[in-house]
DNA sequence: AAAAAAC
């Protein structure tokens, strides 16, 4: 505990500091390591709360550290039954995290990995699109902390690679997307499995009335905690709007790019042929980029991610796939190539910029037809969207690429083939069919597939785990043991 | 109307 009285800074906030919370020397130590000193207000507000054992309704801006605010005290309140060696409890999976995502689900791993590495309790994380077998293994050895996708975590329980009979920590983190339709009935499935008596904990940035009721359904006198209205936009997050003709879309973007000089966007499109045309067009511009979404393999997925924050591509364009949660250090930028159907979406997409502390820069392009979308996005932000001008910017007919630095020389484009617009779909029929598990040459598991070792011996490159980490982050691409080119 | 999520 700190010696430090809690003391009163400007405006009278208190400043608190996690050694305020009586949380484990084990999990302290884990805080320094990071450099973590203060929480953030959903930190401050939340943790004790989830400490006491209570059901919990957490809606915090993006980017302010939602993650902690349910790993710590699931750490903190596990870890006593991890201690005692003879205890039933010991191998059974207690604590479970559901997230939209794969890509978010192996990051909430790294983070719980890292805030855990100097107690003996045991994480895994569990998703779709890859190999049964090595998570089998894991979960057979038995993990107390398992943070999963819906449907791969009950492809596991058919196969028995999991009981879920001895959990009692639920946290469905972008809680609003995992109780609408498409997550719903696997959702259900999950909570059927689980002990009646548990501790449930939801986490989102957005809300919307109908969700917070449906919510409060699954939720046993639930503590809601709000830090800013629910929708709230990050306030450090710069946005301006576009209007320009649909079939300028992409040379906006473009001009945008390089007129911004812009070395890390994330570009967001609707649709998943969208993001790869889009993606192959900045290609053949001279930029830099790949596209990440559904259709894509989850190796070319992870290795387009990898990509991104290892700067060995500029833009990535992707589908809502990156929409919720992810956290890129320090991302500058996020251009939305178009606005998104469900307006909460918004608040999640430029939500990837200006995280921690930091500013970003939000930029949308839009044209008539999507004056609705505009309408229905200021409305749930309960903010006006600065309308910018562009400066620089001569609107071309779209076909004089051939003119352009970086483009191929005459002759046909691939984006003319039908098999471009087709997407990476097509790409991929020249590997034979898609395959889920089986990877087609010897791999090297990362560390989120690797058998538990014990605290004690940790093992020393564990430098992939923590967001926060200031070490320089592994290619999980190169982990994945390559990939098929072309 | 779209994307995500098992095989």
């Amino acid at each position: 505990m700190s010696e430090t009285p809690t003391t009163i800074e400007d405006g009278g906030a208190p400043t608190v500091r996690f050694a305020d919370f009586g949380l484990a020397p084990e999990i302290q130590r884990a805080l320094s390591d990071q450099g973590y000193v203060h929480p953030t207000p959903i930190q401050a507000k939340a943790i004790p709360i989830v400490l006491q054992g209570r059901d919990v309704m957490g809606a915090a801006q993006t980017g302010t550290g939602k993650t902690a605010s349910f790993s710590l005290p699931i750490i903190q309140l596990l870890l006593p039954h991890a201690n005692t060696s003879m205890s039933p409890a010991r191998h059974a999976v207690r604590a479970l995290v559901l997230t939209p995502t794969r890509e978010l689900a192996i990051q909430v791993a790294e983070n719980v990995k890292a805030y855990a590495q100097h107690t003996p309790l045991r994480s895994t994380v569990v998703f779709g699109g890859m190999d049964m077998k090595p998570q089998t293994e894991i979960l057979r050895r038995g993990v107390e902390i398992v943070i999963a996708t819906p449907g791969r975590l009950l492809d596991h329980v058919e196969q028995k690679n999991i009981s879920l009979a001895q959990v009692q920590m639920l946290v469905m983190d972008e809680a609003d997307r995992m109780l609408d339709m498409g997550f719903l009935p696997d959702l259900q499935r999950i909570i059927n499995l689980l002990p009646k008596k548990r501790q449930n904990l939801m986490f989102s940035a957005t809300f919307s009335p109908e969700i917070k009721k449906l919510a409060s359904s699954f939720l046993n006198d639930p503590l809601t905690i709000e830090v800013a209205r629910s929708n709230a936009t990050n306030t450090s997050i710069t946005q301006v709007l576009y209007k320009v003709d649909e079939e300028q879309k992409r040379n906006v973007v473009e001009h945008l790019i390089r007129a911004r000089d812009l070395k890390q966007v994330l570009v967001f499109s609707n649709t998943k042929i969208g993001a790869s045309r889009l993606a192959r067009y900045l290609e053949q511009a001279g930029i830099k980029a790949s596209a990440i979404h559904g259709d894509k393999t989850q190796q070319e997925r992870i290795a387009a991610l990898d990509a991104f924050k290892n700067g060995e591509i500029d833009v990535l364009v992707a589908t809502d796939v990156a929409a919720r949660g992810l956290d890129i250090t320090d991302l500058p930028c996020v251009i939305n190539y178009d606005l998104p159907y469900n307006a909460e979406d918004y608040v999640h997409r430029i939500g990837r910029t200006g995280r921690a502390g930091a500013t970003g820069d939000a930029l949308s392009v839009y044209s008539d037809k999507d004056e609705r979308l505009l309408v229905d996005i200021e409305k749930l932000i309960k903010q006006t969207i600065t309308r910018g001008e562009l400066t620089g910017f001569s609107p071309s007919r779209g076909v004089e690429r051939s003119e352009r630095p970086g483009d191929r020389r005459g002759g046909r484009r691939e984006s003319d083939s039908p098999r471009a617009e087709r997407g990476e779909r097509a790409e991929r029929t020249d590997r034979g069919p898609r395959s889920y598990g089986a990877p087609r040459r010897e791999k090297i598991d990362p560390w989120f597939l690797k058998p538990y070792e014990p605290a004690a011996a940790p093992r020393k490159d564990t430098s992939a785990a923590p967001a926060a980490s200031s070490k320089p982050k592994p290619k999980l691409a190169a982990l994945l043991g390559g990939l098929p080119k072309q």
